[in-house]
DNA sequence: GCAGTCTATTACATCGTTGTAAATGCGCCC
DNA sequence: GGGCGCATTTACAACGATGTAATAGACTGC
């Protein structure tokens, strides 16, 4: 049974709340009895119970971050970051992995209720913004990632858009003329792969390209695997690809494999282009050229966003963030 | 302000012992009242809070998972396991980045007192096993990782010397004759490099190889970068090796970008193992060899052992499994 | 020498929930 | 019809911390 506040008393020989004053660094204090004090706390190890302040506080130190696959690379580095950064401002972070599905993302919305974290970071890929928008419950709610719908929430993210132009621009400007995008999601609400898609063929509109729909794969989820399958259909087509604009990096990385197997050389037959910048396309071979978001704004002015909700002094508004991304050109695309 | 049992039961004309009953499910609440109770927890959306719960409980239902970094892929594999298997039971988790020096990792040990967690699974990096015994505190903990110091803890981990030894048996078996080794930490307390050392050393033995300290080289840290590096130190020997046993993928992948950029064939020139099997190495090219340790067993095990130590069920000298591997030949050592 | 001010300390209520034990009411049996 | 047992419901205390307001004492100034 660990000590309690009242087991410092005792032993100090005071009052239960002198200790807590004390240990909250209260200033009327006299020396004397704060020395006393602090050895008997020194002296049974005592610490405070979080869970009983949190109760009597209304705040937990806690902040929930709800994304679809830690082991996305994508996702992992931003844990990271969000973890570092909360852990900077004295909050923990816990981790929800919703797996992306759209009952599993309900209930990370339904349960922010659940008091017990302050606050949430969400990055969702399944809810659609009509989801977002009933949500009755007001608690503090930060989107994450580069989704961006017309919701009532927080948002940080990236302009998803242009970047996918930038990506594609890139590959026309290496001298690409059919360039095939990998990681569409027919169908799904996946605001994040529509307009991806968008910038890839405002791109190919603006270079004279022509649009062709034999060129554009889905992928059913963005792993290496998808990136391989998809490439393989590419492959097949009577005129394949001489580029490829893959909508995250363990896709391009996959698509890169497929190319290897079947002895295509990159970039000279075939370049790719990635989306992430993951840690893993640095050091592919070849390397992987890829769209970097800038991840540690995301996760900073994610967090800062939520902890300013949580605090009271965000504005009534919703507040929305584009935070930058650069080009960064590797072996995939040198030529 | 959210609602609470109170107004519930207000609402409900009942007590507050009433609808917690309902809440909790418990027999003797007659359907009427029931069902009066649960309308008004509709009508007014209310939900337990955890917090006091908690308090009231002394169970907090959360779980801590100390890493030293998420973007380790076999970290983030990890954790997503884990969090998978905890959200079976019926617990959260919330994540500890530690960096994985002994400050920080000194900290996870103190801060378990720190109510909130039930308890906690770690994998320590920097911690030596004189620190882990001088815990005075007997919070449910369980070791996680390969690291096996003899402690008082449960511990769920691989034979690393075994592991070791198949890695380095099977760069012997395809014929190599000079095999060096990266990711070695010297000084430092790092167990798990220790043992696959030892692995190594007794695997070059059996095979009547000599043992050639130019071979062993250190990894500050065990990332890509950490592996080219070590990788363009070994090329710049005299006698450069003809197979590598790096102690974590990413070494061996940046090891792999270093052979690359050189223009030295995998695995004709030199062969490469890993250790890990984490995603990335089964789409790299080549495909990385690679020892992979049975992660989902070691995550539920490890959680399965934390949870009876928090039920008081699990006996009380401390439990140590080792959790199955296995090699796994892909084209970085196929000839 | 006494009101007035300031410091240091304290008792008590409270955060929202649940365990304990007691109260209420109903049916059933002898 | 009085008593017993059972189902149902309740009041109250407690989990460990902290805000509020009150108290006791020390010191100022007139």
């Amino acid at each position: 049974m660990p000590p309690k506040l009242r087991d410092v008393a005792e032993r100090a020989g005071v009052s239960v709340k002198t200790v807590s004053n004390v240990v909250n660094g209260y200033v009327h204090v006299k020396d004397a009895t704060r020395d006393r004090v602090q050895r008997a706390i020194d002296e049974l190890g005592y610490r405070p119970n979080l869970t009983a302040r949190s109760l009597r506080s209304g705040r937990s130190g806690v902040l929930a971050l709800a994304v679809p696959e830690l082991d996305v690379p994508y996702f992992a580095e931003l844990a990271r970051l969000v973890v570092e950064t909360a852990a900077d401002r004295g909050y923990t972070v816990v981790i929800d992995q919703t797996g992306g599905g759209r009952e599993q993302e309900m209930v990370v919305l339904k349960g922010i209720r659940s008091h017990f974290v302050d606050g949430v970071l969400f990055s969702p890929l399944a809810l659609s913004a009509a989801d977002l928008r009933a949500r009755t419950d007001r608690a503090p709610l930060v989107l994450l990632g580069e989704r961006a719908p017309r919701g009532p929430d927080d948002h940080v993210g990236i302009d998803n858009v242009r970047a996918a132009r930038d990506a594609t621009e890139h590959l026309v400007a290496i001298g690409c003329r059919r360039i095939a995008a990998i990681g569409a999601q027919t169908g799904g609400p996946g605001a994040t792969a529509r307009q991806r898609l968008s910038g890839y063929r405002a791109s190919l509109t603006e270079a004279g390209l022509p649009y062709d729909p034999d060129l554009v794969v889905p992928a059913r989820s963005f792993h290496r695997a998808d990136g391989f399958a998809a490439m393989a259909a590419l492959l097949a087509l009577p005129d394949p690809p001489d580029g490829v604009f893959c909508f995250n990096d363990p896709l391009a990385l996959g698509a890169l494999r497929c190319l290897a197997t079947r002895g295509i050389r990159v970039p000279q037959d075939v370049a790719v282009v990635g989306f992430d910048d993951a840690e893993d396309g640095r050091y592919s071979t070849p390397s992987l050229s890829t769209i970097a978001p800038d991840k540690p704004t995301i996760a900073t002015t994610a967090v800062d966003f939520l902890l300013a909700r949580i605090d009271g002094t965000a504005p009534t508004g919703p507040r929305r963030t584009t935070a930058p991304h650069t080009l960064v050109p590797r072996e995939s695309t040198d030529r």
